[in-house]
DNA sequence: CTCTATTCTTAACACGTGTAAAAACGTCTT
DNA sequence: AAGACGTTTTTACACGTGTTAAGAATAGAG
């Protein structure tokens, strides 16, 4: 413990008699000094408190080795798995992950990117906040640097790589087993806070009327103070049930927060959902949060391929900074959703 | 958009006519150059695109104006919201938060910490990882840093700061509750990932002593292998019940976690559990996590002041920052916990 | 033991900004 | 108009490491 403190190379080199390059060489890639020589610097390292700077190492290379990622919010599970399927791929990679959270503000989002251009992160991953989004943020991200765009797209935005789910096919999923189970399924819209909201309605009426049913859109309205999805989900459905609306309908929920407000809001009116009682209420999600399985009763959803996404957008921005000069090719992935039959639908 | 992209504060000095280190100045704090100055860098930042060097201006500063947080894992929503409180509590003091999460894994932790050293962070607020973390490696920040321990506390760690829930008191408190509604509660234990788990089955049992019950543990074995509070409860009681076991006792689970996957036992095995039934089946837990309130039944719970907690982390370490060398007087501060009475139990 | 290939050391410059001291400038007071 | 004062510019050095070029040391092969 009571080792040396030492704050420099210069130090560090007269302390264990190697050479200034020579270290520096070593706390890049230590098999670009000889077998001798690394044992010398190992055995130095052990008697002494050292650790290289930061920043002055970061700012010299061409290469800071560092990508940025950019969330909209903490507390939401599916973003959380979102951030460690990508941490773990940036690592498997060499990759140091900063995260920055905008806390649903897009000021803090336009500062976050402001941030990683200054630190010269090698690429950033901006799963976007959403209609509030100053879309001018991700044009520049997008002309300065590798840059992918995750989870939810916007509409007027073009030239930008995306990696997402293919919402017309998840929300077709589901919306077409229910309509098969149960009577025409209502779609419980969340508000719309980003585009995932609005393709998903979309997405829900196309199949609708693919099926000749018509659509019914309920719950658009803003979001409540809180932002909480389940209180929204719970406030609206509470609304219908008070006045015997929907009680026996099969009601498909913009995603697992929402449904697990609306399975409490059912539960508060003494009522029942799932496919074990025929033509009842139905619930259903979208997501597979990592709680609906343990919902009562379980829920019923479509899960995202969470991991898959985090690795195709490590993968997409790493073949990007891999080149040179990155083409402007656009690539768009867009994952299947898997349906997920539980008891509550 | 065909703003000319300046590099280099140099080249700003050329481009606007002021000199750089007035322009250095005026990026640290703009109130220290004159107004006119100001005017005329402002309109001269807006014909041209620059960015000030993150690594430049931070390696020369003597305080960098960042504090590291780390916190376990991410996907649990109790540390996101603790991550959500501090990172407000900073951004309110002017710090920028560097997050960086140990994934369950005491090596990465270790990384994490001295990414902070090498970064020169004014301070470092931890979560610590549990029983495998290395302990060395908070003396070694405390040592060296503003640092504060928060939510969970090593017991052979003597000098270090730390904020938390008082578990006595809130673990009593619940206890103490159910004992009163129903008969002698047992606990549900959570693996023991962390030295809160610990605490908690000691505070229960110190509790139960004082009320001259039998105190009873159950579900002390290793955590399953997806790491899951949900999956441990649920298992457990699961395997209780279908002897017959419990399922008319009042079960204190060590967090909500737990006890959601308990509800679901319950409802697996067609228990009810709640107040409503007199003395029947009784779950409750301790932390109110988010969606404890929508759970079916609602979850009775010990809420911790986690927005308390987080403040007082910051208020702390920026306590310790502002004066110089920072004295070794050690302060510890308990936040107690709020019964909220649902209708579990 | 000599030759060659490798690795190291030395020396120097580079990166982009912080910072201090001194000189120059402007404005205001008298 | 002279002086005082606050601000800005100029000049110069500092920070800690990356990087390069040239020469010195070392290792292995013959």
């Amino acid at each position: 413990m009571a080792k040396p403190e030492i704050h420099t190379m210069e130090e560090l080199s007269a302390a264990i008699g190697v050479s200034r390059p020579t270290l520096s060489r070593y706390f890049q890639d230590p098999t670009k000094v000889s077998k001798s020589s690394v044992e010398r610097i190992r055995r130095g390292l052990e008697r002494v408190e050292y650790i290289p700077n930061f920043f002055a190492t970061r700012m010299n290379r061409k290469t800071t080795g560092m990508i940025g990622v950019i969330i909209p919010y903490l507390n939401d599970l599916f973003f959380t798995r979102l951030l460690e399927s990508i941490e773990r791929a940036a690592m498997r990679a060499g990759y140091t992950v900063i995260t920055q959270c905008s806390h649903s503000d897009p000021e803090i989002e336009a500062r976050a990117a402001e941030t990683f251009l200054s630190m010269n992160v090698d690429g950033a991953v901006v799963a976007p906040l959403g209609n509030h989004s100053d879309l001018k943020v991700y044009e520049r991200l997008n002309a300065r640097l590798p840059f992918v765009l995750m989870d939810s797209r916007p509409a007027r935005l073009s030239g930008v790589d995306f990696v997402g789910t293919d919402h017309i096919q998840s929300t077709g999923l589901i919306t077409e087993y229910l309509a098969r189970v149960g009577g025409p399924p209502v779609f419980l819209a969340m508000p719309r806070v980003n585009f995932n909201a609005l393709e998903r309605e979309v997405a829900y009426i196309a199949k609708m009327e693919e099926l000749g049913l018509e659509p019914t859109i309920i719950g658009v309205e803003p979001l409540n103070a809180e932002g909480h999805f389940e209180a929204h989900g719970l406030a609206v459905l509470d609304r219908y049930f008070s006045k015997g609306d929907f009680i026996n309908s099969s009601i498909l929920c913009a995603n697992d927060r929402v449904a697990i407000g609306a399975l409490r809001a059912a539960a508060h009116h003494g009522l029942e959902s799932g496919g074990l009682r025929r033509g009842g209420l139905r619930i259903a999600g979208h997501d597979d949060y990592p709680l609906s399985q343990f919902m009562i009763p379980t829920l019923t959803t479509v899960a995202q391929n969470v991991e898959a996404i985090g690795q195709a957008a490590v993968d997409r921005l790493i073949e990007k900074l891999r080149v040179e000069k990155f083409q402007a090719n656009q690539t768009v992935q867009l994952m299947d959703g898997v349906l997920k039959v539980r008891d509550s639908a």
